[in-house]
This record gives C-alpha cells, sequence and structure tokens, in this order.
DNA sequence: TCTGGGGTCCTAAAGCAA
DNA sequence: TCTGTTGCTTTAGGACCC
C-alpha cells in the first residue's frame, strides 16, 4: 500500500486530501511513522523525530496512528491475496510476498500482469485506497518491483533483465544494506551493486562476514531462492515504552519494569503462548542501550515469574543518568500454555525472601487521565447535534473538531469544552460504502477497508 | 524538542560436556 | 590425568525492516 497510514487517514478525512499529512507520536519524543506524499515533498520521512518534521512542515496536519483501524483495513487486502494463493506470507500490515504460481493465478508474464492489474483494481474498490505491485521471480526483486511501482503502480522485471537493471543502482537498493553496511560498503570503494559482484564473494565475506557476505553477493547477481512463507509463528513477544522526560527514580523504575512485565503477559496469553527466557531492555539517557535476559528451565506465562524475573534482571543494571526507554519481552516461545512447575517452583522459592506484593492481576487499563490523551489528534468522535468528526487537536480544555465523514464534502471545524457532554468518542466509518446492489441503506454499515499493498 | 515500537536474524564470547 | 577439539546453549549486542 502506498504511505498507507497516511492514505487511510485522507481517506477517512476529505479535508486532508492532497495536504501534508504526518503520522506518528506527538509525544516530545515521537518519531514519523508515515508521511503522505504531500508531505514528503518537504522532506519529511519515516523515522525522522517529530521536532524535525514540525520545522520542515509546520502547516502538516499531525495525526496519531489509529492501529485498529489500519489492521482491519490490512485484513481485507490479505484476504484478496490469499484468494490468489495459499502462499502469502505478510512482512507488516501494508505489505506482501504472494507466490503466484503456486496458487496457479498465474504462470507467464502476460497472466501476472493481468492478475495485478485486477489486484490493484479490487484494492481499490474493497478499501478506497491505491496499492502497488511489482512482479518478479523471486521474494528480493518483487520487492524492488515494488518500490518502483509506488505510488499507485505496476512493475514487471522479466526473466534476462535482472542483472542489468541491478548494475547501476545503489547497494542500499538490496534488501539488508542499511545505513552501517551501507557505510562500510562505501568506505570499501563499493557504492553500486555491479561493484559488488567486480569487487568478487571472497572481498566480501571478508568485508561483511560470511553469512552477510554470501547473501550479499548473491542478491547482486540476482540470485535469490528463499521461498514464499505462509504463517511464520512468532518467536518472541516483546512490549516497551519510551517515558516523555526520562526516569531517574529508582522506585518509579521498579514500577515501570513490573507494568510492562504485566503487559507483556498479557499479550503472551492473549496468542496462547508461554515463554522460557525473559528479556528486560533499557535505554539510557545517553541513548544508549543494553538489555539482560534470564532463560528459565521451562516455559512460563506466569504474571508472578515473569515480574519476578524481570525485577532481577533490573538488578543487574545501573540506571544512574536516567532511563529514557524500558521494555520488557519474552521468547523460546512454546506453543501451548502449559503451567510449567519448574518455573511455578522458582517462584515460589522467590516468595519466601519476601512477600510477594501483588496478586498476579493486571492493573487497571492506563486510563489517559489528561484531556489531551482522551481526545487524541485524528481521532473520531461523535456529536450530538452535528454528528460524526475528527479531533483536530485538543489543548487548554479545549478540543477542536472537524465534522465531516469519509464520503462528505471538506467539513467545518468547531470547538468544545473538553468535557462536554455531548461529545464522546467514536469508532472510524467505513473508507467504502458497501454496495448491496438494490437496497440503498444510507450508511451501509459493514465493508470499509484500505491499505496500501506492494509486492510481488 | 534528537532519535518509536514491534519484530527478525546474525555474531561473538563464555561456560559446559563429550 | 592432563590437554586439546568440537559443539551446544546462554547471553549480549548490533543491524535491519516496516
Amino acid at each position: 500500500m502506498d504511505a498507507f497510514f497516511a492514505s487511510v487517514e485522507q481517506a477517512s478525512k476529505p479535508s486532508l486530501r492532497g495536504k501534508a499529512v504526518v503520522v506518528g507520536g506527538l509525544g516530545p519524543r515521537g518519531v514519523v511513522a508515515t508521511a503522505s506524499y504531500e508531505a514528503r515533498v518537504f522532506g519529511v520521512h519515516s523515522a525522522m523525530p517529530m521536532g524535525q518534521a514540525r520545522r520542515l512542515a509546520p502547516n502538516a496536519a499531525y495525526l496519531v496512528p489509529r492501529f485498529g483501524f489500519y489492521k482491519a483495513i490490512s485484513e481485507r487486502v490479505m484476504e484478496l491475496l490469499r484468494a490468489l494463493s495459499p502462499l502469502v506470507e505478510p512482512l507488516s500490515l501494508d505489505e506482501a510476498f504472494v507466490d503466484l504460481e503456486a496458487g496457479g493465478a498465474a504462470w507467464d508474464e502476460q497472466s501476472a500482469r493481468l492478475v495485478g492489474a485486477r489486484l490493484r483494481a479490487d484494492i481499490r474498490a474493497v478499501t478506497g485506497l491505491t496499492g502497488s505491485v511489482g512482479l518478479a521471480a523471486s521474494k528480493m526483486l518483487a520487492k524492488i518491483a515494488s518500490e518502483q511501482a509506488k505510488p499507485d503502480g505496476l512493475v514487471v522485471i522479466e526473466p534476462g533483465t535482472e542483472r542489468a537493471m541491478l548494475g547501476p543502482m545503489s547497494v542500499r537498493t538490496l534488501p539488508g544494506v542499511g545505513p552501517a553496511t551501507g557505510d562500510h560498503l562505501r568506505r570499501a570503494g563499493i557504492t553500486t551493486i555491479e561493484e559488488i559482484v567486480e569487487a568478487g564473494e571472497d572481498e566480501l565475506v571478508r568485508l561483511l562476514g560470511k553469512s552477510h557476505g554470501h547473501g550479499l553477493y548473491a542478491m547482486a547477481l540476482a540470485r535469490d531462492d528463499r521461498p514464499v512463507v505462509a504463517e511464520r509463528e512468532a518467536k518472541s513477544v516483546s512490549v516497551e515504552d519510551t517515558y516523555d522526560v526520562d526516569i531517574h527514580d529508582r522506585v518509579r523504575v521498579g514500577l515501570e519494569v513490573q507494568r510492562l512485565a504485566d503487559r507483556c503477559v498479557r499479550r503472551l496469553r492473549g496468542a496462547g503462548l508461554s515463554g522460557r527466557t525473559i528479556v528486560l531492555k533499557v535505554r539510557r539517557y545517553d541513548f544508549s542501550t543494553l538489555t539482560r535476559s534470564e532463560t528459565l528451565r521451562g516455559p512460563t506465562d506466569d504474571p508472578a515469574v515473569i515480574r519476578e524475573a524481570a525485577a532481577r534482571l533490573l538488578d543487574s543494571v545501573d540506571t544512574t543518568g536516567g532511563v529514557r526507554l524500558l521494555g520488557v519481552g519474552v521468547s523460546g516461545l512454546a506453543d501451548y500454555t502449559q503451567e510449567d512447575l519448574f518455573a511455578q517452583a522458582a517462584g515460589e522459592r522467590a516468595e519466601v525472601r519476601g512477600p510477594v506484593e501483588e496478586p498476579a492481576v493486571v492493573p487497571a487499563e492506563e486510563q489517559p487521565a489528561l484531556a489531551e490523551r482522551r481526545w487524541p489528534a485524528g481521532h473520531d468522535v461523535r456529536h450530538a447535534a452535528f454528528g460524526h468528526g475528527w479531533v483536530q487537536g485538543s489543548g487548554l480544555g479545549r478540543v477542536t473538531v472537524r465534522f465531516e465523514t469519509p464520503g462528505s464534502e471538506p467539513g467545518r471545524v468547531r470547538t468544545f469544552r473538553v468535557d462536554d457532554p455531548d461529545l464522546e468518542p467514536a469508532d472510524p466509518l467505513p473508507l467504502v460504502l458497501s454496495r448491496p446492489e438494490g437496497s440503498r441503506g444510507p450508511e451501509g454499515g459493514s465493508g470499509a477497508v484500505g491499505l496500501r499493498s506492494a509486492a510481488p
């Protein structure tokens, strides 16, 4: 999907269409998740600190991501993909590989083009959004093709043309070459993909190590036989928080770690999993990051056990100077939530040393006490008199709402007190009205979707 | 206003067992 | 008994991706 999060917001908010839209964390330490193409003109791009984005594009609309909504749209698109082939490998909410041959959906260039074009039309019809398609003989090439196809396009890489096409491109085009590897190669005088080929496999292995070296050399020759793998199992579950201001108080650090451990357990249990290795992550005031881990004798999903492990791990890290991020994760996952006796026993042993403060129950959902949190920028609301709208901004006891819906004209803005009883949070409206040929319910209710997809 | 959150994979060191 | 080799597991860190 093209600029997925931003496109969803533009589709659901008519007044933002054609405008610079930036979606991401709005706090003092937020970063850009997605910038609309209009915002990219100003130099805004994903992973950029929000402050920098605001300096570059002060008049853009700044919105908080609505992952639940994006996920619902993503699922509709993934359904379309699975209709083409059982082999669908999602890379993220907005991207997936599809093995068209395995699905019998396409067998040559012509049939593939047809399938790709029809898919793009279907995505548009079902979601109201544009997606781009890259068609090629391998995952790496399909990915590169889909990048070239964006926005709103379709690109085919024909067999036999791969090497010539890759040659002049930057090494950074290859998947797996990020800033560090890119720098490394540049210092060795290697900037383009053909220079990787010229350098030779031995030189690459010498520069980057065995695995990465062999892998990159193969990619540079357009050799990639990795299969499309449907539904890969999760290998870890983790949660982390970056704090608006560094935490110095050691007691508070401990409390936050407990909260994170509980949240992690909720996610673990929600997925029907348990795990053996507990990981604590600490990012300090100077952005240095360290992890500490502990492997239990067997998998567990017991909140008390995981909390205590996390607390023990915290004992071994120095937090003087302050902490900007804390995280708790679990890996070594086991499929079923089977109570593990060893882990339980370990927990009980620990309990002997002192009473465990809290029952294993999770604290109440963090209620956003602040008015600003109750009305996050971009979220939908309903007003008793003015109908459906979205929060444009809030602060100083006021919330500003624009009243419009995906199908309406750009709407008017009104400001209310944050505690106005006529104003309440609302669910997002479908981006596309379902067309139940015949009956024309004003707002059909079902059928909204939208996303941008990439890949083969 | 410097730098999110959720992951994956790789490497290297250290400890231990055969 | 001592020494060396190999291989597995655990731990820590780093690069990368969306």
